[in-house]
DNA sequence: GGACAGGAAGTCC
DNA sequence: GGACTTCCTGTC
C-alpha cells in the first residue's frame, strides 16, 4: 500500500477489498462513526476527531502526518496482513462453506484496534442490547461526561468519558440509558481507578487476558473475548454471541472449531457476524 | 389503532 | 432458570 502525504491529508491507495470503510461502520464492532455522506465518514477515537472517505482506489484520512503514524495507522489496523489470513482461511475450507461465503461477503472489514477502556464500557452496555441503542447510549455518555473535542460542521462533538468522569456522574448514569449495566460500569471504574492497567493485556496471552477481564464485574466470556479482539490486538479470541451460536446451530451442527483458524480466529468471526446480519442469504422472502 | 409479547454483540445470582 | 433497562419490531 502507498502512502501520500500532504499538510493534514494522508492518502492509501487500497481497494475497497482491503478497507472498506462502509463495511466497518456497519461492523458493529465500532460504536463513534456516523456517515456524513457516502462514503464518507466522521469517527471519534483516541481524543481525535477524524473525518475520512473512500473512493474507488483510494481512502482519504483527513489528519496530520503525525497523527497518521501515533495514531490512525494502528487504529485501521493497517499493518496487518488480511490477505495472507483470508488465504489460509480459504485453503482449508471447503469450497461453498459458510465461512468461505461469509469471507467473500466481508472483505474489506478490519478489526480496529481501539481504546481498551472505551470497548470495555461500550461492550458491557452492549449486553441484553441492540446496536442503535448502544451507539446512542455511548453517544449520552460522551456528550454529559466527556471532554468537548471540537466541532465540525455546525455541530459538537466529545472524547469518551474517563472513568473518573463516569464516576463524577454516577447517580445520572440510569438516565443516560445505562439502566440495569450501571453497576458494572461503576465498579469498572473504580477497578481502573484504583490503577488496574489494561493496556498491560496486550502483552499477555490471550486465554490469561479473557481471564483477568472476566474477573471484572458485569464481564463475561462473550465480552471479555470483544474487549480482547477489538481493543488489545488479541486476533485469535473469539466471542460468541447470539448470532455466531446461531451460525453455529444452523450451518455446523452445533460444533464449531476455531482453533484451526490459528491465529486469527476472531477475524473469521467477525466476517461470519457480518455476513450472517447483513446478507440476504437466508430463505427470507418466501413471495 | 394501540396493546402486547418477543428480542436485542450477556451476565449474575 | 429468572431477572434485568429500554426501545423497537411484528402480530393481532
Amino acid at each position: 500500500m502507498i502512502v501520500n502525504c500532504m499538510k493534514d491529508k494522508i492518502t492509501l491507495l487500497i481497494t475497497p477489498q482491503e478497507f472498506s470503510l462502509k463495511s466497518i461502520a456497519e461492523s458493529g464492532q465500532c460504536f463513534r462513526w456516523s456517515e456524513l455522506s457516502p462514503n464518507k465518514y466522521l469517527i471519534l477515537a483516541y481524543n481525535r476527531l477524524l473525518v475520512a472517505e473512500q473512493y474507488d482506489n483510494y481512502i482519504n484520512l483527513y489528519c496530520s502526518e503525525e497523527d497518521y503514524d501515533n495514531i490512525w495507522r494502528s487504529y485501521f489496523d493497517l499493518d496487518y496482513d488480511y490477505d495472507n489470513r483470508i488465504e489460509r482461511a480459504l485453503s482449508i475450507e471447503d469450497k461453498g462453506s459458510y465461512v468461505v461465503s461469509a469471507i467473500e461477503f466481508s472483505r474489506g472489514i478490519r478489526i480496529l484496534n481501539q481504546d481498551p477502556w472505551e470497548t470495555l464500557i461500550t461492550f458491557i452496555l452492549s449486553q441484553q442490547n441492540n446496536i442503535p441503542r448502544i451507539t446512542q447510549i455511548v453517544e449520552n455518555l460522551c456528550r454529559y461526561c466527556g471532554d468537548l473535542l471540537g466541532d465540525y460542521e455546525g455541530r459538537d462533538y466529545y472524547a469518551f468519558p474517563t472513568a473518573e468522569q463516569l464516576l463524577d456522574h454516577y447517580t445520572e448514569l440510569k438516565d443516560l440509558g445505562v439502566g440495569f449495566r450501571e453497576k458494572y460500569v461503576i465498579e469498572a471504574c473504580k477497578k481502573v481507578i484504583s490503577g488496574y492497567d489494561l493496556d498491560q493485556l496486550k502483552h499477555k496471552p490471550t486465554e490469561e487476558v479473557v481471564g483477568e477481564l472476566s474477573e471484572f464485574y458485569g464481564i463475561g466470556p462473550k465480552i471479555a473475548n470483544c474487549v480482547a479482539l477489538f481493543s488489545l490486538g488479541h486476533k485469535d479470541a473469539f466471542p460468541r454471541d447470539v448470532w455466531i451460536n446461531r451460525i453455529i446451530d444452523n450451518y455446523y451442527g452445533g460444533e464449531f472449531n476455531e482453533l484451526k483458524f490459528t491465529g486469527y480466529a476472531g477475524l473469521i468471526q467477525q466476517y461470519m457476524f457480518y455476513y450472517e446480519r447483513r446478507s440476504n442469504h437466508q430463505d427470507n422472502d418466501p413471495s
